[in-house]
DNA sequence: TTTCATGCAAATTATTTGCAGTACT
DNA sequence: AGTACTGCAAATAATTTGCATGAAA
């Protein structure tokens, strides 16, 4: 579970100021299972920040971008999703409910860094997504 | 190689038509080395077609996104691009000067694919994005 | 001859920006 | 006090859509 100071410093550390917004946008993605949208965020944060604007969380989620601590998802035919697994992993993408969720794997990153380092590539980061229908759509639509 | 024959078919299979416009947008998509964005292969085609009009484009790209026999890769930072290996392939993405290219690697399909099975998830899928420098850039950039 | 594709312009969607007011340090 | 952040509305960028005309089956 990240910490509130570490939101905290890495914010600070960059010069961005630590508003009860930010934080709040910051720990919701951050502690977030499900690979929330902007919106998702949105809602969630406004039980807490009434009047909070999308714009502030587009703004906060750009920022932890940069600061690689989340990855943008974006995709070709819905909005982007908010990833806060930034370590090489695989995307589970279901194309019937929505869903997203994260696999380890421990091959993986080996194949990239050697792969990279064959291709003279400097890495600075990964995505690696795959498409389907997750277990509990195929169970409800299966049968 | 694709021919022509099997694009025309292709379209022809799902009950679309076989316009001069649509067999040249694909006949230039499947055959671009370099995952061009629509705007790209909008350039490319309207020396052949100068009334073409980039909803054509973007409606033939779209169809071929449907057929699978193109994906189209969305990117948080900058428009779409079309990528003609529908295979398991990893796409290098160079943040400097955007070019992308592929990098074929026999590993990761049986990774995917054992962990469909173990997931019980039905594929559709993939796409595998290494972000960094290219070589050349690297080169450029370094010395 | 009927249906579908094209091209234009307008619409749409997601996201970003400009600005005035407010809050953080 | 000074600068940066917020929220709103308007702007933007990419892509899609509606409709009249023209072309394919």
């Amino acid at each position: 579970m990240v910490r509130d100071d570490a939101i905290i410093l890495a914010l600070r550390n960059k010069g961005f100021r630590v508003t009860p917004q930010r934080l709040d946008i910051s720990k919701i993605i951050l502690r977030h299972k499900n690979h929330p949208s902007a919106e998702d965020i949105y809602d969630e944060v406004k039980r807490i920040h009434p009047a909070l604007s999308l714009s502030t969380v587009y703004n906060t989620l750009n920022i932890l971008d940069e600061l690689d601590i989340i990855q943008e998802l974006a995709f070709s035919d819905k909005p982007s999703r908010f990833d806060n697994n930034t370590e090489p992993h695989i995307n589970m993408v279901c194309k019937n409910c929505g869903k997203i969720y994260d696999i380890r794997n421990k091959e993986l990153k080996d194949i990239i860094q050697k792969l990279a380092n064959r291709e003279n590539f400097t890495l600075t980061g990964q995505r690696f997504d795959v498409f389907g229908i997750c277990k509990s759509c195929n169970f409800s639509l299966g049968g």
